[in-house]
DNA sequence: CTGAAAGCGCTTACAG
DNA sequence: CTGAAAGCGCTTACAG
C-alpha cells in the first residue's frame, strides 16, 4: 500500500533515481526546480525512504541501544537514567532502543546468548550499559566490538574498569559531605546504615570512613542483611539506635529507604527527630517530599547520568581512538528538617558547601 | 574489523553464500556436517549478519517503537507502561524503540514532522503511543499507515476512537467502585476532588456521579485549576471540608497526589482520617506506603496497560484486516486505612467486590 | 541437500 | 547540475 519506492518516484518525477536520492538527503547540487518538482512527487505518493536500505548502504543507524541489565524491581532510577539518555540522544538525531536484559553472572562471557538487536551488526551504534552489571556480560560486549559506556557504579564484581569509558555517581563523595556536615553540627557519635555487600553501598561507607577518620572520630556502619528490604533494615537500626545508651546521636543511611525505615525504627523507639537523633538519606526521592519530615538527603541527579552516559558515547563515535573516559556526577546535598546539632538546638548553622549549588558539571578524565 | 560478511564466511567454509544463510537462519534443509563445518567458521571470524540488510530483504524489522508524547513532568505512571511494553515485545523476540515526542495541539496533520525512526519506511513494524496525545498526531500517524495502538484514557481532545486500536484504564469503573464502597460504608455526604478538564478527571466524575444517582445521593464537583499543583488542590479541598460545616464526610480523589493534600488539608483544619472524614485516592503509588496513614486506593497495573498495549499491536500486525480493538484495563480497590464508616466506628464492613483480586483480565471487545 | 543468480531499495563515485 | 551503473549484505525462488 505505502511501499513506494525511490524508482518509482523517480519515473514518475522524470528524472534518475540519484537525483531523488540528492533531493531526500539535501545535497546542495539541485536545480531549486528540479529539487520543488521530486518533493512534489513525494509528497504526492507518500513516499518514505527504506530505513533498512540506508543502513546498508550507510555506516550508521542513527539508533543506540540502552540496556538495562538484571532490574529486579521497578526502578525509577534507571528509567530516570534512560530519560537522560534519550533526551541528549534526540537533541543529535538519534534514537534508542531501550532493552531489558536478564543474565546469570557466572557464565562465561562468550556463552552468554546475547539480544538480537546488538547481536546483529549495523542495529545499533553504539551501547549504554545500565541497570545492575556483571563482568561476564561487559566482556561479551566488548567482544562483540561494538563502541559502548558503562554506568559503572552498578557493576558488582571484579572489572577492570581502565580501559572502558564509564559514568559513575559520586556515592563517596557525596556521603563525606553529608559527614562531614553533621560532624560540622557538632555531632561525634555518627554511625552509617547501608548495603556493605554491593559496590554503591561500599562506597558510600568510604566516604563516611574517610570524614569520620580525618576528625579522629569512631566509626561505626551497620549492615545490611540480604534477606530484609530497605525499610525493615532502617527499623531495625532506627530500633537499635533506640535502644542502647551509648548510642548514635546521628546517622548516615545509604539510601532514603533505608532512612525511612530509621525514622521508623526511632519513632517506635520514643526518639524525636532530629532532636534526639538526626537522620540524613541518600538518592532524593521526590515522592517523600510528602512526608511529615522532609528528609536531609543527597540528591541525585539521574537524568543528568543519563546525558553524560549518552554525550560520552557519541564522542567514543565520534572518535574511536580516543583513551578511555571517565565521569563522575556529582550529589548534592539537600538540607531539610531530619537533621540538626546535638540536642536538637535550631542554631543557624551555614549549609555545607554545594548544598545551594545548581546541577553541576560532572568531573570528567581521562585514563 | 569486525564487519565480516556473510561472502567471506561462504569462501572459508567452501560451501555458496545461500547454505551460510540457510545455516544462520536455522533452515532444516542443511546437512548437520555442513552445518557445523559453517558453524565452526562463524564463530572463528566472529561473523555476524547485517541487520539492515535483513530488514531490506524481509518483510520486519522486529521492532515496535513505544512513543511517550508530550510528557511534561517526570512520570513513573507512563515509564511503568513503557516496562509492560517491552516485557511483552521481549517474550515474541522483538525490540523496542523509545521516543519522547513533543509537539503543539493546533499544528494540522500534515505539517507535522514526524520523528525520522516512524517516517522512514522498514525502521518499525509498528507503534504503541502512550503519554499524552491530541488527535493531529493520532490522525498524522494513521495517514502513514503504519500499524499503531493507543492509549486512549490520555487522549485530549475530540478523535472517533471507533476506527482505531485502544487500550483504556478503567477511570469510570474504578471511580464508581469506590463510590459504592463508601455509600455501602454509610457514607451520604460525599464529594469527589479532581481535574474535570482532563479526560481521565471526566471519566473518574462520571463514575463517582453514577454510584451516587443510583443510590439517590447529591453529587458535588471540586476542580482542580490549571494553576495549582495536585497536592496544592487537595490542601485546598481538605481546607474547604475542614471549615464547613454542611460539609462532606468521605471524598473521592481523581489521584494520590490530590488525596494526600486533602490529608493535609484535613490535618490544618483539625479534622482527624478516617474518624472524620473518609479518603480515597486513585492510582496506587508504592511510595506512599511509607506515609503515616496508608491510603485506600484505586490500583492501577500500569505494567498490565503496556503488556496489553504490545499485545494488541502484535494482534493488528498478524491480522491487519481485523476490526478495530478496544480493550480496558480494570483498576483494583485497595482498602487501608483513611476509609471508615461516618464517625469512624471499626465495624466489620465486608471488602468491596474485586478488591482482593489478583490481576485480572482486562476487558476485550470488537468495534 | 546445495549452488548460482536475481533482487530488496537505497547511496555514491564516476562521467558527462 | 544530472544520469547510468555498481555495490552495500543479505534472502529466496529456481535448478539441479
Amino acid at each position: 500500500m505505502d511501499s513506494t519506492t525511490i524508482k518509482e518516484v523517480a519515473k514518475i518525477a522524470k528524472v534518475a533515481v540519484s537525483t531523488v536520492s540528492r533531493v531526500i538527503n539535501d545535497h546542495p547540487d539541485v536545480k531549486a526546480e528540479t529539487k520543488q518538482k521530486v518533493l512534489k512527487v513525494i509528497k504526492r505518493l507518500g513516499y518514505r525512504p527504506h530505513s533498512g536500505a540506508r543502513q546498508l548502504v550507510r555506516e550508521t543507524s542513527e539508533t543506540i541501544c540502552f540496556i538495562m541489565s538484571n532490574r529486579d524491581v521497578i526502578n525509577p532510577f534507571h528509567s530516570r537514567i534512560l530519560f537522560g539518555v534519550e533526551k541528549y540522544a534526540r537533541s543529535v538525531a538519534h534514537s534508542v532502543i531501550f532493552l531489558e536484559f536478564d543474565y546469570p553472572p557466572h557464565v562465561p562471557p562468550d556463552e552468554l546468548v546475547l539480544p538480537r538487536i546488538i547481536w546483529e551488526r549495523g542495529a545499533v551504534d553504539g551501547l549504554v550499559l545500565a541497570g545492575t552489571n556483571y563482568p561476564n556480560f561487559v566482556r561479551a560486549v566488548k567482544a562483540l566490538g561494538i563502541p559502548f559506556v558503562l554506568f559503572g557504579s552498578n557493576v558488582v564484581g571484579r572489572l577492570a574498569m581502565n580501559d572502558l569509558d564509564s559514568v559513575w555517581l559520586d556515592h563517596r563523595g557525596g556521603a563525606q559531605q553529608a559527614t562531614e556536615y553533621l560532624i560540622k553540627l557538632g555531632h561525634k557519635k555518627i554511625w552509617f546504615a547501608g548495603e556493605l555487600s554491593l559496590p554503591w553501598g561500599r562506597a558510600c561507607h568510604q566516604g563516611y570512613a574517610s570524614a569520620m577518620r580525618e576528625s579522629g572520630l569512631e566509626t561505626k556502619a551497620l549492615d545490611k542483611q540480604k534477606t530484609e528490604s530497605l525499610f525493615e533494615f532502617g527499623s531495625r537500626c532506627g530500633a537499635e539506635i533506640a535502644a542502647g545508651s551509648d548510642t548514635a546521636s546521628a546517622v548516615l543511611a545509604g539510601d532514603d529507604h533505608i532512612a525511612l525505615g530509621i525514622l521508623a525504627g526511632l519513632d517506635r523507639g520514643g526518639r524525636k527527630v532530629p532532636d534526639d537523633v538526626s537522620v540524613v538519606g541518600f538518592d532524593y526521592i521526590e515522592q517523600f517530599d510528602y512526608l511529615p519530615l522532609p528528609l536531609t538527603t543527597l540528591r541525585v541527579l539521574k537524568e543528568q547520568v543519563g546525558e553524560e552516559l549518552a554525550r560520552m558515547l557519541f564522542e567514543r563515535l565520534a572518535n574511536p581512538k580516543a583513551r578511555p573516559m571517565r565521569s563522575v556526577i556529582p550529589t548534592e546535598l539537600m538540607i531539610r528538617k531530619s537533621t540538626a546539632p546535638p540536642g536538637g538546638v535550631n542554631s543557624d548553622i551555614p549549609l555545607a558547601p554545594g548544598s545551594e549549588s545548581a546541577e553541576q558539571d560532572p568531573q570528567v578524565s581521562r585514563l
